[in-house]
RNA sequence: GGCUAGGUAGCUCAGCUGGUUAGAGCACGUGACUCAUAAUCACGGGGUCGGGGGUUCGAGUCCCCCCCUCGCCA
């Protein structure tokens, strides 16, 4: 039994998330901790909301409440829909928790003393009316290069060009349009990368294994123009970790915070604490999964993001593992995704474009979309969701393919032996090769889940149902049940048995459809059929059933149609 | 403009270090079956593997040039 770890990137506070948000990192991470769980390995599957910086204020303030207050109820809601998409935090923690305000200034107090700390003097443009420095892009003015009226102080969006705010012509606050600014000195702290530089190539060029869409963005970063800057690690706000060296001052950075990208993802580790905190366990039961000096040395790390956070988890975060100088766990592999594309452009956040969570929800259960999104998933390149593909795909695969073969099973087996499983007949060459080749696709599967190719694992799974209707087709206990009873006996109790293997099997995937089979059969054994020999005879003959709802119910045109106009425009 | 990843059947995609008639699912056509959510199963049609050169006995798979998407960066 292994021990694994596994985190999803952690999604920012400030409003629901789209789907392909989801795709990217929190669902296939699910897939991949129900797997693992129902392989018998102990699992720790943490996610948290990513609360502190600039957006989550101003996302406050346009709330009308105080960042505190607003960023707890926005957890409670994201913690609610990940509970409706069946996601299985071990634990859903907050990147504003007292865990990760300690273990935030633990690691800087600890770089610091590692010599990995510079302190630098910065000029920021403060907003005298809004009282607070303003990040580059919370300035807005004309652009010098094109006159653009609305250009943002790191970049106008008319010509693309690069800017400093200090070039706008006329600057003003983004965020109360004043324009009383002034540049004011500021100091702050920077992570000295450049420094561990080659530390970091060393240890990406020994993931021989990533996928190429992870390396390919840390190797990009290490060498292009300059190779690997030097970062900021401090801001001038109110909302974020204070910045403290260990349980010290830090003199000369009073009333200043750490940068968000610098405390998120230490709120992987300081998640597992709050884990332990809400369950009852001591300090040692989540350093065992963290501090190779206290038994984590057999853990194994697995994290899931998007391939725009590839660039803190290869780099960032670990230059802040490894120059720590402490025996922290670093990752052991990094599974990334592209971009899901909705319907002929992006989904977007700020745009409000594409299906979020919540609305998904509220027309489909999570089991639909769990199937589409997860065969679908972007690994190798983008990929696009539109609402035909979804329709006809959920139809084929769930409806038709699975549900339909659970539906004819049950039903022909109650009508013609009542509700329990009939006791005569043997297996023949026909069962044996079907054991044969439901084996085959298993060990096919498994290696797949293994290696986290997820579209690939699903079509090997749905070939498995596919395995089931045809065993099906042609061992037709329809017709021989007229001529010999006891043969079609042995065929429906076999199929009835081959329901659990699909329920079992598939719940990583379809977790309420496999507890829907379960239920159905009136059995609870979830034990993996690692022969399946055996696991087609866990029912035995007498054992009592009943037919379920359909498992899945079939996207009609008109449906289609009437989501595609909803979602077509901008979510307001 | 630089860099990354791609351009393979109508659609969504597989094709490891070059090797028999290029694969899957969907869609389409024909047939079988009638237990089932007009479901299932079988068979079939369909591709000069973005374009052009080259290396090789042999290239979708390697090299060069060009064209086109997507993303990142300047």
């Amino acid at each position: 039994m292994a021990r694994i770890l596994i985190t999803s990137a952690i999604p920012y506070i400030n409003g629901i998330k789209h789907l392909g948000n989801l795709v990217g990192s929190q669902l296939p991470a699910d897939l991949y901790a129900r797997y693992n769980r129902a392989r018998g390995h102990e699992v720790l599957f943490l996610c948290a909301t990513d609360e502190h910086g600039t957006p989550a204020e101003l996302a406050a303030a346009k709330a009308g409440k105080p960042v505190d207050a607003y960023c707890a109820e926005m957890h409670a809601v994201q913690a609610e829909i990940a509970r409706g998409f069946r996601l299985s935090f071990d634990h859903f923690g907050r990147s504003s928790s007292a865990r990760n305000h300690v273990l935030t200034q633990h690691f800087a107090g600890a770089l610091d003393r590692a010599g990995l700390i510079a302190e630098v003097m910065e000029k920021q443009v403060y907003s005298i009316d809004d009282a607070r420095f303003l990040p580059d892009r919370y300035i807005t003015g004309t652009c010098p290069n094109c006159g653009y009226a609305s250009a943002r102080g790191d970049q106008c969006e008319n010509c693309t060009k690069q800017l400093d705010p200090t070039d706008l012509i006329n600057p003003r606050s983004a965020i109360s349009g004043s324009t009383n600014l002034e540049v004011r000195e500021t100091k702050h702290l920077f992570l000295r990368q450049r420094s561990l530089r080659d530390r970091l190539e060393a240890w990406i060029d020994s993931k021989t294994d990533w996928p190429i869409l992870t390396t390919s963005i840390a190797k990009k970063w290490l060498n292009d123009g300059d190779g690997l800057q030097d970062r900021g690690i401090t801001r001038d706000l109110h909302w974020g970790v204070p910045v403290r060296k260990g349980t010290e001052d830090w003199p000369g950075m009073e009333g200043k915070v750490f940068y968000v990208w610098f405390d998120a993802p230490i709120e992987y580790i300081a998640c597992t604490a709050e884990w332990a905190d809400a369950n009852g366990l001591p300090d040692a039961a989540w350093e065992r999964w963290w501090r190779t000096d206290k038994g984590a040395a057999d853990v194994r790390y697995v994290q899931f993001m998007g391939k725009d956070n590839v660039p803190f988890h290869t780099l960032s975060f670990p230059a802040t593992i490894m120059g720590s100088g402490e025996p922290w766990k670093l990752v052991d592999y990094i599974k990334s995704f592209n971009y899901l594309n909705y319907d002929g452009g992006q989904f977007s956040t700020s745009q409000g474009r594409g299906v979020f969570m919540d609305q998904a929800l509220s027309i489909l259960p999570a089991d639909y979309w769990r199937w589409w999104l997860l065969s679908h998933a972007p690994e190798n390149s983008d990929s696009e969701f539109t609402w035909e593909n979804f329709q006809t795909a959920t139809n084929k695969d769930l409806a038709d393919v699975l549900g339909n073969f659970v539906s004819r099973v049950t039903k022909f087996a109650a009508s013609k032996f009542g509700n329990t499983l009939p006791a005569g007949g043997t297996n023949g060459d026909r069962e044996e090769k079907l054991i044969a080749d439901i084996t085959a696709g298993l060990r096919a599967y498994e290696g797949l889940m293994a290696a986290m190719e997820v579209r690939k694992a699903a079509a090997e799974l749905r070939a498995l149902w596919v395995l089931g209707n045809e065993y099906l087709q042609s061992a037709a206990p329809w017709s021989v049940v007229k001529t010999d009873p006891d043969q079609a006996m042995a065929i429906i109790r076999l199929a009835m048995n081959l329901i659990r293997v699909f329920a079992v099997t598939s719940a990583p995937f379809i977790p309420d459809a496999s507890a829907a089979m379960m239920k159905s059969l009136d059995c609870d054994d979830w034990t993996w059929p690692d022969d399946l020999g055996l696991a087609m005879e866990t029912l035995p003959a007498g054992h009592g059933f009943s037919v379920p709802e359909n498992l899945f119910r079939k996207i009609t045109d008109e449906e289609r149609a009437d989501w595609q106009t909803r979602f077509s425009g901008i979510r307001s």
